[in-house]
DNA sequence: GTATTATTAATTAACGTTCATTTACTTATT
DNA sequence: AATAAGTAAATGAACGTTAATTAATAATAC
C-alpha cells in the first residue's frame, strides 16, 4: 500500500511526462519556438499557467524532453558498454538493433529536436546533453575497437566510422514510417548489413 | 557596358542574395521561429521594414533559402543523371564528391533547415522543394542502378540505399568542420569507402 | 554638365497579435 | 484545515507587417 505522499507524487509524475510526451510531439513538429506554451496547454487539456505547476519554464520542458529521447538511445546500448563476451559482429548488430527500436517506439518526438533543439538550451542543461551523447558515441567507439581488434573489422579512422554509422541510424527517423512497406526490423537489418559491409575486412 | 537599369537591377540582386546568406545562417543557428525579421535585418545592416522591399515575408525568405541549398545540392550532380559512359562506381564516388563540396562549401546554412523548415513553408514551395528533393533521390537511384546492371553493386532495396547513403551525406555537416583534422576530401573519400563497401558485390 | 523629375532604397513609427511568465484567486484532494 | 491543482486576468516585451516619410539614385530635359 502506498503513503498518500507517494501516491500523490506518482500522479503528479505521471502528468509531468504527459506533459513531456506531447511537448516533445509539438516541438518535432513545429519546432522550439514554433511551439507556445498555450499550444503545450492545449494538447494538454489545460491551461498555459497550469504547467509552471510542473515545470520551471518553457526551457526547462525542452531539455527533459530531449534529455528523455538521449537517454533512452543511451541506455538502450549501455549493456554494450564493457560487453568483452559477445562477437563484436553481433555487438554491431545489437546496437543498430536496440536504438532503432527506441527510436521507432516514440515515434514522433524524433531526435531532430536534439539536433536543433540543443541551442536553446542553458549552457548547464547543454553540457548534460552532451554528456550523454559523448557515452553513446563511446559505447558505439568501443565496439568497433573490439572488432578490429578480433580481426572482424578494418576502419581508416575510427571516429569517422562512429559519425557514419550513426548518421544512418539517427536519420532513419527522417524517412521511416511504422505504417510503411518495411518492418522497423527488416530496416534494422537493412541498416545492419549496409554497415556492417562497409567496416567488414 | 550596362545600361543603367541593368545595373540597378544587378544591385538589387546583390543585395537580395546578400540578405538569403545572411537570414540562412541566422536560421541555421536559432531556427526559423527562433529568428526575427529584426534579427535578418540587424545582420544586413539595415531595418526590417527595409528587407520588404525585396522580399514578400519572412516565409518568402525560408523558401528562397531552402530553395537554394536544394537546388545547390541537384545541380551538382545533375550530369550523372543520363551519364551511360561512365563506370557506375565513379559515378558514385563522384556523386557523394560533389555534394559533399557544395555542403562544405555553404559551411553554415546547413541542410537541417531544409528538415525543420519544410513545414513552415506554404504548400506551394513545399511542393517545389519536394520535386527537387525527388529529382536528387532519382539521381541517386540511377546511379545505383546502372551499378547493379553492370554488376558492381548488389543492394536487397534500392530506395532504402538511397535513404541511407543519402544520410550520411547530409548528416555530415552537423560534425564536420573545415578547420578540424581533416579536409573536405579525405571525408568525401572516406564515406564513399563506406558507402562503396556497403553496396559492392 | 547641370537642374528637374521619377523611381527605388531605407527609415521611423506605429499597428494589432502573440509570446512566456506572474499574480491573485478558485476548486479539488488529503 | 492544509496542500495541491487549476484558472482568469494581466504583465511587459517581442513578433511580423504596414503606412508615411525621407534619402539616395537614375532618367530626362535643358
Amino acid at each position: 500500500m502506498l503513503r498518500s505522499g507517494q501516491r500523490k507524487e506518482l500522479k503528479s509524475s505521471i502528468k509531468k511526462s504527459w506533459i513531456l510526451d506531447k511537448a516533445g510531439t509539438l516541438f518535432w513538429q513545429k519546432g522550439y519556438h514554433g511551439t507556445s506554451m498555450r499550444d503545450i496547454a492545449a494538447a494538454c487539456d489545460c491551461k498555459a499557467a497550469n504547467i509552471y505547476n510542473y515545470f520551471k519554464g518553457k526551457e526547462d520542458i525542452l531539455f527533459e524532453v530531449i534529455k528523455d529521447i538521449t537517454e533512452r538511445a543511451v541506455s538502450s546500448v549501455g549493456h554494450l558498454e564493457d560487453d568483452e563476451t559477445t562477437s563484436p559482429v553481433d555487438q554491431l548488430r545489437s546496437f543498430i538493433d536496440n536504438h532503432l527500436n527506441v527510436l521507432v517506439q516514440m515515434k514522433k518526438s524524433s531526435v531532430l529536436i536534439s539536433d536543433t533543439g540543443l541551442q536553446n538550451l542553458t549552457r548547464d542543461h547543454r553540457k548534460v546533453i552532451i554528456e550523454l551523447r559523448d557515452t553513446y558515441d563511446r559505447i558505439m567507439t568501443k565496439v568497433i575497437e573490439r572488432g578490429i581488434e578480433s580481426g572482424d573489422f578494418a576502419v581508416k579512422d575510427i571516429k569517422v566510422i562512429v559519425y557514419l554509422i550513426s548518421s544512418v541510424i539517427i536519420r532513419t527517423t527522417i524517412w521511416f514510417s511504422p505504417k510503411g512497406r518495411l518492418s522497423a526490423n527488416e530496416v534494422a537489418d537493412m541498416i545492419f548489413d549496409f554497415a556492417y559491409r562497409g567496416i567488414k575486412i
